[in-house]
DNA sequence: CACTAAACATGATGACGATCATGATTAATA
DNA sequence: TATTAATCATGATCGTCATCATGTTTAGTG
């Protein structure tokens, strides 16, 4: 059953989508191939004429979801205040890929982690344009800095099994971050 | 092939310092209980004399590991300064538990979640005592703020494939806490 | 309107890995 | 010293995947 240029476009496109939020729920390696294809909507024979393996299908993945957008002008503050709230916390498959994924990208490719680390320089040089600070320099310092204790916060926040202790996370975080 | 009791403690130790070891440079997925097993210098079959089952293992490793040893009295910036080291970032399977598995303990089941937790919990109080601030409460936000970023950025140096900027997010975020 | 080859479905294949069954050795105990 | 039972080694087993082989449909193309 042969399929449009369209079809095989959007095919591709549910594949990723797919992939993007699986990989964040519930990591590379629980996630199967099947699992993937069935959430879009194909079967899993279908995979390989999209992708050449699983590895592949991480890497294209990590590509599409780390460069889908990233709020142009917002200010760093505004933005923490987002990050560090509950309802990303607790929206892991759609949330940042980074918290979610960045800790196994790690023991991932060379291909993979290339890809994260792309969108982890596009990301802090987006960040360090809305930073407080006086140079340049501590713009940059400011964002590398605030970014970290983002992506650790939200991380330990979604790790931690007590809600207090997870919700004071976030919140110590946040206020911390903000004066500085 | 009975063994002494002794030898069966340390048995039981060997396997899960391997398996700390292991997991932390692998991720729990990538690790198989053959794997533990060999690096502790024991054959498979012996494991389940000492673990019930994987997640056990995985459950008693992180309880074991978190346990280990936070150095009781060390300031905040000194500490960061340690944790923040380029030798720190590349000593995965020896470093700290949070930074190499927090991550994928999410995903795990709900006992090792708690053992993270607890280990956590009392990594934040053991911080707060030597954090900078006029108020417990300002100590205890300067603990969390910082423990969320220097966790964070091990974990984004780490990720990094490009060693300039890997060093640099270290080295930031070393700045960005202490004056803070 | 034919023809070709792409895209997908269905159904193997082959590894790998968690867990278990069995047996041998020998501490621990009386 | 004789007995018991624990600990480990060896060698299955059983499921779960990633990946592939084959067949069917039909979009593209001329």
């Amino acid at each position: 059953m042969k399929v449009s240029r369209e079809q095989v476009a959007e095919n591709r496109q549910r594949i990723l989508e797919a992939a993007g939020r699986l990989f964040r729920a519930k990591g590379f390696e629980a996630v199967t191939v099947a699992d993937v294809m069935k959430a879009a909507s194909l079967t899993h024979g279908a995979f390989y004429g999209h992708f050449s393996s699983k590895d592949d299908l991480i890497v294209q993945t990590l590509a599409h979801i780390v460069s889908a957008g990233i709020p142009e002008d917002l200010d760093l503050t505004r933005y923490a205040t987002t990050y560090l709230s509950e309802s990303h916390r607790d929206d892991i498959a759609g949330g940042c890929p980074t918290a979610g994924l960045a800790g196994q990208t790690i023991h991932q490719s060379p291909e993979a982690r290339a890809a994260m680390t792309a969108g982890l320089r596009e990301h802090i040089e987006r960040l360090s344009r809305s930073a407080p600070g006086a140079t340049a320099e501590n713009k940059r310092r400011a964002a590398i800095g605030s970014w970290a204790a983002m992506v650790g916060a939200v991380i330990l926040a979604r790790m931690s099994d007590d809600p207090h202790l997870s919700d004071e996370l976030l919140a110590q975080t946040r206020e911390w971050i903000s004066p500085k």
